[in-house]
RNA sequence: GGAGAGAUGGCUGAGUGGUCGAAAGCGCUCCCCUGCUAAGGGAGUAAGGGUUAAAAGCCCUUCGAGGGUUCGAAUCCCUCUCUCUCCGCCA
C-alpha cells in the first residue's frame, strides 16, 4: 500500500510514477474522495467528543442526585446524528480502502522505463551455453524417455498443469530443494521455517496478492475463506504481520521450502508443453525482513544468494532487471535470474527477487523500533526465489544430458542422491 | 467430536454500567541519594488515527473480533475466532 499520507499531500507525484507502469491513477477522483471523507471524519469526531462530554456529565449529575432529565433531552437526537454521520464515513473510507489496496507500488528510480518484457535490461551473463554434438532434447522427452515423467497419469488424476515425478527424478528434486537449503542456511546465514501452506485471505492481502489478484488463488473454502500459497512469501512474510520487531532483532532472514499453487487463469495456451507452467510446483523461497536503510543492500545480497545456487549447479544463467511495465504489483524494484534452457534454446526465468519497501509491511502492519526516533515504523520485506525448485530440475534436466538420452546428476546434488551419478532409462 | 475455563498495556494481573486507556507489581528509561556494587527515593513508560506545512495542543478509536442494549460498556446480551484443561478419535 502506498501511504496514504502522500496519496494526499502529493497526489500528483504518485500519478507520475504509476504511470510508469501505465496504471492511471485519478488524481481528481480520489482528492474528491480524499475531502469528503475529511469533513465526514472531523463531523463524526467532533458528535463522538460531544457524546462523550454529555456522558461525563450525566454521571456526575447523577452522583450528585441532580436531576438527569433535562440533559437527557439534549441528547436526545444526538445518536441519530452521530450513527448516519458515521455510516457515511465508513462507506467513503472503505471505498478509499479499496483504491489504496489497489494500487502497485511506487518504482525506484533505477527501475529502466519500457511497456512490456521486452524492455527488460540484462544486466550480467554467468557461464557458458554447452555446445551439444546432438540435438538436445527438452526436458518432457528427456523425462518421458526415461519413464521418469509422466504427464499422462497426472491428468488422470488432476487435469492439465500437473505432473508425477517417479524414482530418481523425484529424488533429484527433492535433491535440489536440499542442497538449497543447506546453502541458505549454512552459508547465507537464514533461518529456515516450516509453515502453512493454506492461508487466510488477511496474510494474502498482507503481501499484495488480495484483492487484486482472486483469480490466480487456489480458494479452497468458502466460509471461511481459505487459500492455499502460491509462494512462501505469504506465510513468511506475515510472520512478522501486526509486530514490533527490535532493532537488535533485524535482519529477519528466512528460507522456508513450500509447494505453491497457482491456478494459471489468463495463461491458457502459455508454455503448455512440459512443466514450466504448472499448478502446484515446489520453491525455495527467501525473505528478508529489514530496517528501510538497509533494504537496498539486501536486494543485492539476496540476489547473490539465488545467484550462488545456480552457480552451485554449474547452470548458465543471466540476471535481469524487470523494466516499469513489467514489474510486479507489490514490488518496487525486481531482479529476474533466468537459467539457460538448451531444450527451449532461450533464458527461463527460474528466479524473481524484489525490494518490496514498505508495502507489504504498511498493509501488514509490521515494525520496528527505530532506535533514533524510538517510535515504531514501517519495516521493508524483500523475497526472492531461491530458487524454483521445479524449473531448477527442468535445467537439470536439459544442461546434463547426454546423447543417448540419459542425464548426468550434477556433482553438487551428488551427495543428496545416493548411488545415482546418472539417470538412465535402465533404472 | 463432547464438556468446561479463559482472552485486559512489554510481562504478571486487578477491575461487573459513569471522572477507566485502565489499580498494583515486574520490566524498561531518566533523575536523586549512596565513594563501586547492592539497597533506597522520585518521575516517566501502549498503539492507531484526525486536525496542522510541521510541531505543540486539542480531539477520536482501541481491554480477542464483529454486532446489540444504553445518555454512557473492559464491565450486560448475541455471534464468531483463538488459547488452555479433561474425554473421545487420530498421522
Amino acid at each position: 500500500m502506498i501511504d496514504p499520507k502522500l496519496l494526499r499531500t502529493s497526489p500528483a507525484d504518485v500519478a507520475e510514477n504509476l504511470a510508469r507502469r501505465n496504471f492511471v491513477f485519478d488524481v481528481a477522483g480520489y482528492a474528491s474522495l480524499e475531502a469528503r471523507r475529511k469533513s465526514l471524519q472531523v463531523d463524526v469526531e467532533n458528535l463522538r467528543a460531544e457524546r462523550n462530554a454529555s456522558a461525563k456529565r450525566i454521571g456526575k449529575a447523577k452522583a450528585d442526585g441532580e436531576d438527569i432529565a433535562p440533559l437527557l433531552t439534549a441528547v436526545e437526537d444526538l445518536g441519530a446524528e452521530l450513527e448516519s454521520t458515521e455510516a457515511a464515513l465508513q462507506d467513503i473510507q472503505s471505498e478509499l480502502r479499496d483504491i489504496d489496496l489497489g494500487l502497485p507500488n511506487l518504482l525506484q528510480d533505477d527501475v529502466p522505463e519500457g511497456a512490456d518484457e521486452s524492455a527488460n535490461v540484462e544486466l550480467s551473463r554467468w557461464g557458458e551455453p554447452r555446445e551439444f554434438d546432438f540435438t538436445p532434447r527438452d526436458h518432457v522427452d528427456l523425462g518421458e524417455g526415461l519413464a521418469l515423467l509422466d504427464f499422462n497419469a497426472a491428468a488422470k488424476i488432476s487435469g492439465s498443469r500437473f505432473a508425477v515425478l517417479r524414482g530418481p527424478l523425484a529424488r533429484l528434486q527433492r535433491a535440489l530443494i536440499q542442497l538449497m537449503l543447506d546453502m541458505h542456511t549454512g552459508d547465507h546465514g537464514y533461518a529456515e521455517v516450516y509453515v502453512p501452506y493454506i492461508v487466510k485471505a488477511d496474510a494474502l492481502i498482507g503481501t499484495g496478492q488480495l484483492p487484486k489478484f482472486e483469480n490466480d488463488q487456489f480458494k479452497t473454502t468458502d466460509e471461511p475463506p481459505f487459500y492455499l500459497i502460491p509462494t512462501a512469501e505469504v506465510p513468511v512474510t506475515n510472520l512478522v504481520r501486526e509486530a514490533i520487531v527490535e532493532a537488535a532483532e533485524l535482519p529477519l532472514m528466512y528460507v522456508a521450502h513450500t509447494p505453491c499453487f497457482r491456478s494459471e487463469a489468463g495463461s491458457h495456451g502459455r508454455d503448455t508443453r512440459g512443466m514450466i507452467r504448472q499448478h502446484q510446483f515446489e520453491k525455495v523461497e527467501l525473505v528478508q525482513i529489514v530496517a528501510p536503510s538497509q533494504s537496498a543492500d539486501a536486494l543485492e545480497a539476496l540476489t547473490g544468494h539465488a545467484e550462488a545456487v545456480l552457480r552451485a549447479l554449474e547452470l548458465p544463467y543471466r540476471k535481469i532487471i524487470l523494466c516499469a511495465g513489467d514489474i510486479g504489483f507489490g514490488a518496487q524494484k525486481t531482479y529476474d535470474l533466468e537459467v539457460w534452457l538448451p531444450g527451449q534454446d532461450a533464458y527461463r526465468e527460474i528466479s524473481s527477487c524484489s525490494n518490496y519497501g514498505e508495502f507489504q509491511a504498511r498493509r501488514m502492519q509490521a515494525r520496528w523500533r527505530n532506535p533514533e526516533s524510538g517510535r515504531p515504523e514501517l519495516l521493508h520485506t524483500l523475497n526472492g526465489s531461491g530458487v524454483a525448485a521445479g524449473r531448477a530440475l527442468i535445467a537439470v534436466l536439459e544442461n546434463y544430458q547426454n546423447a543417448d538420452g540419459s542425464v548426468t546428476v550434477p556433482r553438487a546434488l551428488r551427495p543428496y542422491m545416493g548411488d545415482f551419478k546418472k539417470l538412465t532409462a535402465a533404472i
